[in-house]
DNA sequence: CAAGAAATATACAGATCAGTCTACTTTTGA
DNA sequence: TCAAAAGTAGACTGATCTGTATATTTCTTG
């Protein structure tokens, strides 16, 4: 009978994966209905749910999706900053210049998502949380780096920059928000050494 | 005929917009529905609607229920704080870390209005913009004070501060962020001053 | 080619959604 | 007191929602 096995690699999957991800991004995760990412997908709904339990899985995979791109991104954009992890950490501020610049920037779909779904048996919820986590555990890794005494509360502070900067790129239309983030995240960083 | 005029005050009207506001604080705006929203109040669904033209109008009327206390607080906070405005600056913080604490704290409703409603002409969108440049118009006031050269950047990244501490606190359940925060802000501070 | 898997179209269930309508009751204020 | 205003109950649209059932077709691959 016609049921693909759930998790399984498929072309139809990916594709239905891309499309939800383009749409929730776009118009959020309850305004935009399964139908609307089926017809946009040309898939139809029983290939959804041979992939996918529910929608929610539908979209803690497009969650993951965007998390690969943006960990390849960035990846790349600290590779080319050096060895240097003070260059490393101010090039994170660069690469989030040029995400608020592209033409499909939306804000953050992590916070959405936790916005949306704000229990935290919400696997929408955790798997956002698990991305954020990460994001700081990289911070973390680069301010030990660095060599400073509290790397920790460093790491916490340019967090907090890199979100404050995410938030007020999109909800005041300002990508010129990330130089300002980097420029405090230059001051920070200086007076980490310091102490 | 048993019609209330929209936007005249009234018991149930302030009832109706409190309970709004707990609730879509909750769960979300999408997700809690009006029906929800009633059976809470206690009130019939023609009295929500002579009193506002749609949901979104609800939405709009929470929003402000929430800006007018937030307003409120604030301001107390900063009295407090006495005259210097580096003192009100840091005061906000404090003042944060009170709200992150609070036991039905849930994140920034008006960064999840924007997140629900992405497009500018959505009017809970409007609001929620509405609000945030309220507060970054405080700040440009406050960093004005300060005599520093360039208040506009150093107001925008202590308003970045200020939101990537939000979405810290609430995402990671972290509310000593706003004490981390804080500090963030008071060496950039010191950085502009010496300019 | 042939068999099995994958994807399809379509209809449907059952719930919920925002919003309307009507007739009735309560409250309020001159 | 009495009339207008405010609020209520409840049925009712018509749309939309997630998710399921079924029968058919297309694709893949040995």
């Amino acid at each position: 009978m016609g049921m693909a096995q759930k998790n399984i690699p498929s072309a139809k999957r990916d594709h239905l994966v891309d499309t939800a991800l383009a749409l929730f991004t776009e118009g959020g995760y309850h305004a935009v209905g399964i139908d609307t990412v089926l017809a946009r997908a040309g898939v139809a709904k029983m290939t959804l749910y041979n992939h996918f339990a529910s929608k929610e899985d539908l979209i803690v995979a497009a969650l993951a999706r965007k998390a690969e791109q943006s960990a390849q991104g960035l990846e790349k954009a600290l590779a080319e900053a050096g060895a240097d992890p003070q260059a490393k950490l101010l090039a994170m501020f660069d690469w989030l210049e040029g995400w608020f610049r592209s033409k499909d920037f939306r804000g953050c779909i992590y916070i959405k998502a936790a916005g949306e779904y704000p229990k935290k048996k919400d696997k929408p919820n955790q798997a956002a949380l698990a991305f954020k986590q990460a994001r700081v555990r990289l911070l973390l890794e680069l301010c030990r780096q660095l060599g400073v005494k509290d790397a920790d509360t460093l790491a916490w502070q340019i967090a907090m920059q890199m979100e404050g900067a995410i938030v007020v790129a999109s909800m005041h239309s300002r990508p010129g928000a990330a130089q300002e983030a980097k420029a405090a995240a230059a001051v920070l960083i200086e007076a980490a050494r310091r102490v």
